[in-house]
DNA sequence: TGTATTCAATACAGAACTGTATCCTACTCC
DNA sequence: GGAGTAGGATACAGTTCTGTATTGAATACA
């Protein structure tokens, strides 16, 4: 009764990662079920089997997308405080490793916040989601800044939401003219100066 | 030959409108062309009428917001440079009083830049409304750095990309989290500490 | 006042999409 | 190797949307 499922969880993997890719490429509206479908290699059939509706498929997406992503800060934060390297290499790391395919994760998250500020209880979801994520990328700050001699003049999960924006930003920045905005100009160029303002040596 | 047109132009204007509203509710591809007529409050035979198919209804609509927005700019330019206040004073009022929705005009700006991300035609033209956008607040910049007696030690327009990238991001933060992040609280914590970490007293 | 024109409403045809019901195939387990 | 079942394909009905063709009312103009 247990090995019968391993062909259903994985069409619902391929099915999940069809939809992620047709998702960023033409937006949740934008895809129909059998788009998805066609690009996992079923039909309608295997999705209705599968998911009750689009709806619910992209609960699953989100909450899959949010599983993965929390456990690879798991993995990393680890190793990124306890190596060697300046702060900013550390969160700008976190930052960049968690999103291996930077253009399609931008326009997912970007659809996501989207449909999360149309929809309270996608907000919801979404935060809580932020929320740990800039826990994680806080408690990196902190450890890093004990052990380093470095002390922010603001609290640190201020400084982490300053991080993200700027993050964000340049991001989109650098994804609509990525001729005059290389990937990573703007934080690179930015972020450390940012940081000499909010920082000093501690006491 | 040339009066007739009154009538028309207005219920273009109004179907524009109603198009903002819906596209800001549900998002382009959520929005039908019928959604857009009832919030106008006109049928599907006005709007074929007028335009010749969404697609083109959405450039209008942008070109639109774009004028709008560029004719703003020229109105408040020559005022915020010469009134007294601070450099950010400036920058930021510029940004928010070139938004009076808040809320509408970043979803809108946000489904804007993500159809822009995946349709170059669209990039290009989002592009050089930014640019233009860009370019106007750098003069300001510049102007008001001039006669301040304040110099940036980065090139103006970067810093112009930069307060972007924050403003952007902090909004988004603070739509998503309107509780934890009341409107302007992360623009107004850390710009004044970026500007001061790219500026000093002018020789 | 009568005629022409403009512009939006209405009616309609066709396409696309969703969701369900049924069928078919390939395992599983005896 | 044969019955039972899981899971995906196929066929179908219903809905929604788009775009066009036609109609009708209001306005301009003579």
């Amino acid at each position: 009764m247990e090995p019968p499922k391993r062909r259903r969880s994985n069409t619902r993997a391929r099915l999940l990662e069809g939809a992620l890719e047709v998702f960023a490429e033409r937006g949740f509206h934008g895809a129909s079920v059998e788009d998805i479908c066609e690009r996992a290699g079923f039909t309608r059939g295997a999705f209705y089997s599968n998911f009750g509706s689009k709806d619910e498929l992209v609960l699953a997406l989100f909450q899959a997308t949010t599983d993965r992503l929390l456990e690879q800060i798991e993995a990393l934060l680890p190793e990124l405080a306890s190596q060697p390297g300046t702060l900013l290499d550390a969160v700008l790391g976190l930052l960049d490793e968690t999103a291996p395919d930077q253009r399609q994760w931008h326009l997912i998250s970007a659809e996501f916040t989207l449909h999360a500020l149309r929809d309270p209880e996608a907000a919801e979801a979404l935060n809580k989601q932020r929320a740990m994520f800039r826990e994680s990328l806080t408690r990196l700050v902190e450890q890093i800044t004990e052990t380093s001699g470095l002390e922010l003049t603001v609290p640190a999960e201020q400084f982490v939401r300053m991080v993200i924006a700027v993050h964000e930003g340049a991001r989109s920045q650098s994804l609509l003219e990525p001729d005059d905005v290389p990937a990573g100009t703007l934080e690179h160029t930015f972020l450390p100066m940012v940081l000499e303002a909010v920082s000093r040596p501690s006491r």
